[in-house]
DNA sequence: GCAAGAAGGATGTATATGCAGCCTTTGCGG
DNA sequence: CCGCAAAGGCTGCATATACATCCTTCTTGC
């Protein structure tokens, strides 16, 4: 009894939980800045780039564990809007560098507050010792995944 | 010392933890199943279908936390390849029943051990206790976010 | 110096995802 | 029956994401 395998192994994915988490997860997120004007994604890129200036496409990348051909086209959106500008490095031209505008770094503090809240929120209905297992859990599982 | 907020408190950002994780681990499973011709998305669409029969796109996308919108979007590449077919509900012609063909059935099944071994590597790269401790802390997670 | 190979990105192509707005079919009152 | 609101999906539009492939620019060995 209690239906043991009744959904078979794959319930049990974990690719599939993460994903569902995920997408329910970037939902409110997405709808918490949607009136500061920015997604999930572009929130965490502008606030990354705040704090660290000039970035290479590639260098970005690898922080975001994110292919650099996406973040390229992540990038694209932004840069039409002027948030931030991407130019030819002066001592190598291969590479681009990333960098906030001031309308960027002013979109960022404009979501700010709303990014807390969000963030305020989810814990709250999450429950607060369960919101800080599952961020635990997901920082001891990046930190395994990107040690090789 | 200890660079305390060096980054900022949005290193913290629980979304992009979550979106960093999956996106390695997605691409993983993608990689893994791309010789049997799935995404992990599609294998677990398929997994599911396998084990309930018809069902309707609202209620597949309720299970799998996903707007129904991007469910018949999902469903479109398999629907061309003829692994499932969507088909007007009887009783309901405003309802659409999703169901697994028999080609479909076949691709599932030649695509499991390449899933069983991906989970077993990842579990293994991981270490077991954190990844028992990931499953665990998504599965709490998702059931909380979905009591609602 | 120069040619071969490496490094860094950009493009073409395809899936994944969500929202607003629209269409069709049911269900309900009256 | 009729009309209208609700239910169930689909389309247009936009972002997110990756892989294979190609172009450009450095590096290096000779």
């Amino acid at each position: 009894m209690s239906k043991p395998k009744a959904e078979g192994q794959w319930g049990r994915c974990t690719c599939l939980r993460l994903r569902k988490l995920t997408r329910r997860v970037t939902q409110m997120y997405d709808q918490a800045l949607a009136p500061a004007g920015l997604t999930s994604s572009q929130f965490s890129l502008l606030a990354f780039l705040s704090v660290r200036g000039d970035t290479s496409i590639g260098a970005l990348a690898d922080e975001l564990l994110m292919d650099p051909t996406s973040l390229t086209r992540t990038l694209r959106p932004l840069e039409k809007r002027r948030l931030l500008k991407v130019a030819v490095a002066r001592d190598d031209r291969r590479r681009r560098d990333v960098a906030v505008t001031e309308a960027g770094r002013t979109a960022f503090r404009e979501a700010l507050p709303r990014w807390r809240k969000v963030q305020a929120d989810l814990a709250d209905l999450m429950g607060s010792p369960r919101f800080d297992e599952l961020n635990r859990s997901l920082d001891d599982s990046l930190r395994q995944l990107t040690a090789s």
